[in-house]
DNA sequence: GGTTGAACGGCACGTTACGTGCTGTTTTAT
DNA sequence: ATAAAACAGCACGTAACGTGCCGTTCAACC
């Protein structure tokens, strides 16, 4: 048997926490001495123990008292509903992720903060219930949509694509034929067929979508501006191959 | 100018709340009325609204004070800090994911709670500095580390190896050469290959590396008993393999 | 120019989750 | 006997974000 000193000792755990543990009835002791001084046997040790250890995986002290309440307890119940728990916590942060590298990207771009741009992220994301996928479905399927968003750049070709735009953007008031103009759209379809290949299907899905849609933050930076400046430029490009191979 | 009361029914934020940031000086009245009432104008409705979308973005009021007290603020400095504490974050939020999702793995092979291997993972992690890579670094390079870690098996694949060495622990008393052994062994070696492809090397110093940590909680659930098991039952299929060649 | 709704100042309290500090007394070990 | 350890009990701390309530004053509308 243990006192609280030697529990303490033990396991790393302060007295008074050790104190607080049997005010709140989460870890008792197993005896007491005629004076009135705790003792804790070896199932209280095994019992901390399970307390720490359940602690580490981020259950509540509530949530623990639960379970250990139980007998036997429901450990695997417990341990999926604490998964499902980290998991939805990983989404939120990937969302946070998300929100917080594209405002970043946007600064890049235009070199100032896009205060409606922020707005608009946050009231996609607030209005819970991923409205971002509610608006694709609009324009393809589902399987489409898994293409488009598992998209992972990594953090150099986000880099080459993030200077494209700004150079786009520096050069809208060139004519979209001219050698500038055609050289960025030639990067730009070079980009497009690196991200997602030559599935002109979706392609043609997407550019619906992206030509539709970028008035709004859903695609950004493809803003309005930029997507007709592409567009244009692609449309010449494509004309002019024509009549080369005629 | 906007009273506090339509302030407040502009931007959803309560009277209370807006008090609040008066109070800690987050968000002051730009005028008052001779009778003290405060008056908003539009700079303070933008600041408001930058107030929420940095809110959203998971800054600290304090730091969003601090943030906008500087003129001009440090956009770029404060957002990329943000983001590493979401990675911070989102990196203590995947070993706690490993962790929970190894232990329901370890209920479903030994069909009851492992304490020792839950505290074993616990002190993996908690002593911090990523003590499971110090211990790969006695056995294999840096990139054939990355190999070993970066393996994403699915959740059908986990299932399958999950239920492999389940099998494999009820029938450890079986000779090596018994026909279960070697069918489990022909398992084993499949999915090995499945996964790491027929990089000899890198499966040597793997094998390696298990071999000898397999009493630790490193490779779990690849336990000594397990291991050798296999070990003994692949080397008979590769004798046996040996002559039928000859 | 009175009624009513809004806003005021000020101070304390609430929430969540986890303890910590402090005092004065009793018990135990040596 | 003395000193270290444990006791009971109650308040307080932390951190981040507010909320509640009260009695008084101001502003707007008919």
């Amino acid at each position: 048997m243990y006192t609280i000193g030697q529990l303490s000792k033990k396991t790393g755990v302060t007295v008074r926490t050790l104190d607080y543990y049997d005010e709140i009835g989460l870890l008792k002791p197993a005896a007491a001495t005629e004076g009135g001084h705790r003792l804790y046997g070896d199932q209280e040790v095994m019992r901390l123990e399970q307390i720490l250890a359940l602690k580490y995986l981020g259950f509540s002290l509530e949530k623990i008292q639960l379970i250990l309440r139980e007998s036997p307890p429901s450990w695997e119940a417990a341990l999926t509903e604490q998964l499902l728990m980290v998991e939805e916590e990983k989404k939120r942060l990937d969302d946070l992720h998300r929100s917080l590298q594209g405002i970043l990207y946007s600064i890049q771009i235009e070199k100032q903060v896009n205060w409606p741009l922020i707005f608009g992220v946050m009231h996609m994301f607030q209005q819970g219930e991923r409205e971002a996928i509610k608006v694709l479905d609009r324009y393809m399927s589902r399987e489409q949509q898994d293409k488009m968003l598992s998209v992972n750049m990594d953090q150099h070709k986000m880099d080459q694509w993030v200077a494209l735009i700004y150079e786009i953007r520096e050069n809208l008031h060139e004519s979209p034929d001219s050698p500038i103009a055609q050289q960025l759209a030639a990067r730009w379809m070079e980009g497009v067929y690196e991200m997602f290949g030559q599935d002109d299907e979706f392609l043609s899905s997407a550019w619906n979508a992206i030509t539709e849609e970028s008035d709004g933050v859903m695609f950004y930076p493809m803003t309005r501006d930029v997507v007709d400046f592409i567009t244009e430029a692609i449309k010449v490009k494509e004309k002019k191959a024509g009549e080369a191979n005629a």
